[in-house]
DNA sequence: AATGAATGAGTATTCATTCAT
DNA sequence: TATGAATGAATACTCATTCAT
C-alpha cells in the first residue's frame, strides 16, 4: 500500500558474453587475493571474488569446489612468492654481514611494502581454524628457516625468523613504524 | 484435529525464568571471550555469545547495541589482564637482568599459557578493519612498552617487545615449540 | 551494451508491516502440507513454504530449525488426523462385520478423498532417506494396526491393513480407479 | 613469480582419454539406477550419474537431451525387468494354486530382493508428477494385471495387484517384515 | 527493563543446461 | 562426435538488528 519511495537502477551487468576464457583459475586465485587484502578473510565471499574477477559466481564454485580451497590455493601463491623472493635474496648474499643487511631488504621491500605483510597475519589467524592453510604456514616457516640457514645457525635462524614475524607484525600495527636503520639494528642484535 | 499433534522445539531455550541478573554485561563479556577462543572473531556471533552465556539472544543487543561493542568490550578485558599482569612483574623486577627473566615468564606464563595468544592474534587481524579495535592494541602496546621502558631504553624496549610478538606468534603456530630456556636466550641476545 | 528488452515489473510485495502474529508455527505447517500436496517433498522449499504462509523467507527458519524439522511436523500432523480419524471410527463400529464397512468408508472418505493418500505416498518415500520421518511412518503403522484389533486378530489386522495400503496406492495411480463396492468387496475376501 | 606454484585438483575427474565408447547410453542407464537406489530420485542429477558412469559430465546431457529422458529410460528398463519376470513365472504356472505361490515367489524373489521394491515406490512418487513417468507405470501395471488374468478373473487379479502393491510396501517399510508364509497366506485369503 | 518474534540481506554451494572448441 | 568450461537460477541456512509486547 505505501508505494516504495525510490527503486534504485538495476544492478544489470554490461551484457558480458565471454564464453572462452582459458587461465581464469589463475585469475581467480588473484582476485581472491586482492579480496583478502581489502576485506580480509572474513570478508572474503564467492560473490566478493567474482565480482573482483568479474566473472560470474557460478564460475568460482566451477574451478574451486570450495572457498576453503580458493583461500588455500591463494595463500599458496603468496606463500611461495615470498619465500622464493627470500631464498633469492639468501642465495645472492656472500657472507653472514651481508645476509642481515638483506633480510633487512627482504623485509621492508617483499613484506612490509605491498600488502604481504598484511596478508601474512590474515593466513596467520586463518590457518588457526583450518588445516589446509595450517600446512601452507608450516610449509612457507620451513623454507624460510631453511633460507636463513644458508648463513646462520639453525639456532639463530629460528631466532631471527621469530623476530622477523615480531617486527613485521608490529609495523603492522604501530602508528609510528620503525625506520630500515632501526629495524637492521633490531636485526644485527639478535645475531651477536 | 487440525493442531498439529506435537510441535517441534521452541527455537529458543526451554523455559529460563530469570530476571533479574545484575552483572549480566560482565557475563556477556566473559562468554564473549569464551566464543572468540574458540570460534575466533570470525565465528562470534550474537547467538554464540548468548548461547554461551545462557541468556536470551536479545539480550545481547541490548547490553551492548552493537556486535563489534561486545568485541571491543571483550578484547579491552583481555588487553588490560595481560597489561597489568606485565606491569607488575615489571615493577617486581630488581634490574635489567631480573626484568628479562622476568619477561620471559610473562612471556610463557601469561602469554602462551591459556588462549592469551590466541586472542591476541585474533585482535590484530580483526583490529586491521575495525578502528574501535585498533584503538585497543594500540593502548596496549603503549603500554606494554612503558611497562619494558622501566628497565631498557626505548629502544631496546621497542625491539624486545616486537621479539617477544614474534615469538609468541611463532609457538603459536609452530609445531615444535621453543622451551623456556630458548625463549630467554632469545630475549638475552636482543639486550646485547 | 544490448541494453535489456524488457524490465518485467519488480515483485514488491505490497508491502507486509505484519509483525505480531501468533500460531504462525501452525500456520507454517499447515503451508508445508499444502506445498508438499502440491508440489510433493522434492518440491517443498522453504522459499515456496514462506510464500503459502504469506510470510519473509527468514520466518521459516527462525520457527523450524531446518526443513527436515518442518517436513517432520508436517507429516506427523497428517498422520495424527488420520490415525485420530481410523481410531474413531474403529471405537464406533460394534463388530467385525461393521468395522469392515467403517474401513472401507475410512478408506474412500479420510484417504482417497482430498490429498492424503498422495501425502501418504510422499510420505513413506521421503522416509526411506529420513529417519525422522521415518519414525512417523512407524508410528502411524502402529496406530492403524491396534485400531484394527479392535476387531479383528493380529494376523488378519496386518494383512488389512497391507491390503488398504495397496489399494491406496493403487488408487493413486490408476487410471480407471475402483468403486466403493469394489474396495468393500476386497476387504471383505481378505477376512474370509 | 605470480604463477600460482600449485593448483587445485581440476573440477573434473583425473585425466580420462577414453573416447571409443559403444553402448555408453546403457551404462548411463545403468548408472542411473544405481544412482536412484542409493540417493532417491530428489538426489539423481546429472553429476551424481556422471560419477557413477565414470564418464564427463557434458556426456549425460550429449546421450539423453534431458535429465527426465534419463529418468524415464531408467525406470522403463527397471519396470520392463520385473514385468518380464512376472509375465514368465505366470506362464510356467499350471493353474490358479501354483500361480499364487509362483506370485508369491515373484513377490519375495524380485520384488522383495535386491532394491526392485525401493525403486517401485520412487516411481510411484516421481510418476505424480511427470507425465512422462506416468506412462511408464500404467504400462506397468498394465501387464501385470494380463499376466495374472492367465489365471485369476479380472476382479480377483485387480485385488491380488492391489495386494501385492500393499505388502511390498509394508515389507519395504516394516521393522518387522512378514515372513514367505504370511504373504502366501495373505495372497491365498484373497482369492478365497 | 527485558525478551521472544520477526525480517531482509547475505552466505556457500548445487545443478540443469548450454555452448565453444 | 564428445567434452570441458561456463553460467544463471535456485537452495538451505545464518545472522545482525529491530521491535511489539
Amino acid at each position: 500500500m505505501t508505494a516504495p519511495a525510490s527503486r534504485p537502477a538495476p544492478p544489470q551487468a554490461p551484457r558480458r558474453p565471454r564464453r572462452y576464457d582459458p587461465n581464469r583459475s589463475e585469475r581467480l586465485v588473484a582476485a581472491a587475493i586482492d579480496v583478502i587484502t581489502e576485506h580480509g578473510v572474513a570478508g572474503t565471499t564467492h560473490r566478493a571474488i567474482a565480482r573482483a574477477a568479474d566473472v560470474p559466481l557460478g564460475s568460482t564454485t566451477y574451478h574451486f569446489a570450495t572457498l576453503d580451497e580458493l583461500l588455500t590455493a591463494a595463500f599458496t601463491a603468496i606463500a611461495d612468492q615470498v619465500a622464493d623472493a627470500l631464498e633469492q635474496r639468501m642465495r645472492a648474499a656472500g657472507d653472514a654481514e651481508e645476509a642481515l643487511a638483506v633480510l633487512a631488504e627482504h623485509l621492508s621491500q617483499d613484506l612490509l611494502t605491498g600488502n604481504t605483510l598484511l596478508l601474512a597475519v590474515e593466513l596467520y589467524v586463518a590457518a588457526t581454524r583450518r588445516p589446509a592453510l595450517r600446512a601452507v604456514t608450516e610449509a612457507w616457516m620451513q623454507r624460510s628457516r631453511r633460507a636463513l640457514e644458508l648463513h646462520f645457525d639453525p639456532l639463530t635462524a629460528r631466532e631471527l625468523d621469530a623476530l622477523v614475524e615480531g617486527l613485521v607484525l608490529h609495523q603492522a600495527l604501530s602508528t609510528d613504524p620503525m625506520s630500515d636503520e632501526q629495524l637492521l639494528h633490531a636485526l644485527r642484535r639478535i645475531t651477536r
